[in-house]
DNA sequence: AATGCTCCAGCTGAGC
DNA sequence: GCTCAGCTGGAGCATT
């Protein structure tokens, strides 16, 4: 320990060993600021659990929002896909076919023929090109107009595929959110007695010819 | 096991060891057809890849097959309520409800007032409990025709929240795959030159008011 | 469309289907004969507990035996590493260094001047190179007189940094293992503390030998 | 929006919404913040790294530093019998028996015979109970007078099982670094090839107390 | 090609 | 006793 008389001994020599642990303290300082802010998480979770809400679906809604318009649309695409899939294997039962795996079989197969004439009729399968933005916007409008008027979601008058079903809807949530009443009832985690749970057809034969 | 007369070397002294080195090859030889199994799905899953198939959609897929029957019922539940909070959240921009989150909005919020009657208006909106199971086989059945007679998927004529349209569905796919001809295109990864793409608004302004 | 009277008809529509299911199916079986092993596996460290090893550290031989001649390289110099460092942070209390830290520690810091020509005096402390193989040998073989002679195995002769205090050990614990009778206390997971850990007797069945 | 003279309007209405929208910006607030500190901790690792520092070794000491007392008891006995397993596969190659391992080989047998009274002979062999604390503080002193003394860290003079070898050790290392020159070619991680690493001193103001 | 990063499943220890 | 959160280990993926 003698070591002469510098002052600076210390923070000379050793100078290896000093810039270890000033580093390795470093690296401890900050993995305990982010195990206060894990914790943090933790506890805001278990808040809105106390409160009734779903934490699975906070959670991947939070994955959602974060992510790019790229991820997103992978993601998406990935979804519509196992969709079909699944229309293919015959697992639907009891889940119609999303709106996005819709569009995509009803795909005609040989696009490079041409244009598809057919496509125009009755009710609302337009195609998302020829709809102006303010046909959307009216949707809309028409999506929180039907909520005041006492509508339910499923009267969605457009049909699937249709872009302005999805803006209906948008207008009726957000008129379902602030202007009417609040509908706590819908938007809690439902638990209710779990009538069946048993009698289930457990894993049903999924044979397939 | 013989152990008879022998100075007792071998077999009897250093039977820890041996017993150790028995479990740990044990393990190893286990360890090893397990990485060869591991490989043998890599290389299938290799091989739907090079054919175009989504891989991720397979494995999706796999995982709910393996599902039991309350696995299931959790996960629907758990997307269902997704979908309502995205809903409430502004975040539908583009997709429309699912199905079963339409239906759990549309619940009553006090259903313990009684019976909702206004239920049972025009096109089809139907009680799941009034429906015969011979309706859903005739709906599974209109979709085979349907798709026979060249209509669209898109053309399912139940609303959302009719169990018959997801039996349509189904009855329209299975014709589509087995007495149509192959619709490739659509069950193809699409990956169709990705036509926009640039200059995407990465993570928009999520504001919504 | 329609595409309707084809003699491929069946075999040629749905391929994708069937291809889609085929690919399915073959990872399914794999992924269960997968899960089968897992099982195993866990079967056989179950039994190696009830036995009394420790199955954490035989993971970690299992780990090693697997370990490329390089990636064992690198894992001991990385150990060595850590133990320089933790010397250097005062965490030694009470774990003497290892071997190869005290090697690399007393390795000249300026090696290019020269050979160190110091080395080789008392016990000892000999290079590496300058040690015949036959002299290795003869240090296992002293080992495992030692033994027999019913030395303890820290009465090592050779001190540390020596190559031939490792062969010394392992001579000493082969002859432990193979010449001497079975020393299964040294073998077992101790647990000194808690004497009986209750009459605890997991997985019950499989046999205590 | 509106909201004007409803009397349940902001507090009641939307008031799930509401609820919901600020639990998930708080989370995402907090990930965030996380994902910043997960960042700066990186940051010090690449940095740790620049400096020559062993990254993977750095980690493990954190781990350590950070172990409760039982934890680190725990780890200790798992990775001595990790070495007495490893001495009875025969792995040893070169790597002689760490400390522990050979203590818990050395144990007796049959503790319950008796107490080992050939205990307490030539070298040092001492049981830690017979040895004052005083003693232990001594062979650290010797240590760090050897290493101004400029002996190796080899020439430790206690044998393996001796508590002092350790605390020899550690008064060594401990003189090694503060009291004499910067020893940095042990330090540092051997890539051998690069002599110098620079004259990089990055970041040099963090504070070295 | 090799490395590092990220995600995911499976396991373990706590807590109601 | 059961669940559940945290964690470790591994596989896949992107990058250089």
């Amino acid at each position: 320990m003698a070591r002469t008389s510098e002052k600076h001994a210390i923070d000379h020599n050793g100078a290896a060993q000093a810039e270890l642990l000033s580093l390795i303290e470093r690296i401890e300082r900050l993995e305990e600021e982010k195990a206060n802010i894990v914790f943090d998480i933790k506890m805001v979770k278990t808040e809105a659990k106390s409160r009734g809400f779903d934490v699975k679906a906070i959670e991947r809604l939070i994955k959602e929002r974060a992510e790019s318009a790229e991820q997103r649309r992978a993601r998406r695409e990935s979804e519509e896909i196992t969709d079909v899939y699944r229309a293919a294997l015959g697992m639907l039962d009891g889940t119609p076919l999303g709106e996005a795996a819709r569009q995509r079989l009803s795909k005609d197969p040989e696009p490079e023929d041409g244009p598809t004439p057919e496509e125009g009729e009755a009710e609302a399968p337009v195609q998302k090109a020829t709809l102006a933005p303010e046909d959307i916007a009216a949707a809309r409008e028409a999506g929180k107009t039907a909520f005041t008027a006492g509508q339910k979601v499923i009267e969605n008058p457009y049909i699937a595929g249709d872009p302005r079903r999805a803006a209906w809807d948008e207008g009726w949530c957000h008129a379902s959110g602030s202007d009417g009443m609040d509908i706590p009832h819908a938007w809690r985690r439902s638990k209710p007695a779990r009538p069946a749970e048993k009698p289930t057809d457990d894993t049903p034969g999924k044979g397939e010819e």
